[in-house]
DNA sequence: CTCGTATTTCGATAAACGTCAAACAACGGT
DNA sequence: ACCGTTGTTTGACGTTTATCGAAATACGAG
């Protein structure tokens, strides 16, 4: 696993819409997405998920490459945050809209 | 075609987020609801894409079903529009996050 | 060094999706 | 009655995607 530091941060400025609306368009990313913001930063065998881990793991990879979170290795546990002023930056209120959702 | 009256208008109670992202997350399917939110209602025919008809068509149906866009036949046309003011009540602030796109 | 934990990668499979062309349906004019 | 216009449906095709199990990688602790 990567040695300390961060992974590819991936971009935003040359994330496109679709982009990010493609990785939120998916129930297990949603759920991902939705308890990552009620914490702060966890790792991702935290975030509970009705998948295995290597589907997990490909959902992981699917929202960090479209900018939506962000992650860093610590020690064994691959730390995993939202990107949230980021994406609010790029896609004002688009991140705020999908978690106030009834 | 439907006699001058409204298609099947889905319920958006019973519409979820993540089918409304799904809805959006395909570059025809958002080009389609870019130039909708520029007029008022539309034919089919004027919304210029790059996809042959039968394409089209099945984007426009994929959108309906999702509750984003409505139509009423009108003679030989399908009048189009986006259903702004519902959507923003079931998922406030999405549509415009999703057309306030740099 | 070895074991356990956390996560990714690989290979396979089945389902979903975007696309097209051709055929069909409905309406309005001439 | 016939055409042209507008749009949908059907059937086929290739690509992408979600999923899993098994193997691989990386690290910390004992």
């Amino acid at each position: 696993m990567g040695a300390q530091q961060e992974i590819d941060q991936v971009d935003l400025a040359g994330v496109e819409m679709v982009t990010v609306l493609q990785a939120l368009s998916d129930p297990v990313r949603l759920e991902i997405v939705r308890q990552l913001a009620c914490g702060d930063a966890m790792p991702c065998g935290q975030v509970r998920l009705d998948v295995t881990k290597s589907t997990a793991s490909h959902h992981f990879k699917t929202l960090r490459m479209a900018g939506v979170i962000a992650q860093q290795d610590e020690g064994t546990r691959r730390n995993t945050w939202l990107r949230r002023e980021e994406l609010d930056g790029r896609f004002p209120g688009l991140l705020d809209a999908v978690l106030h959702a009834g």
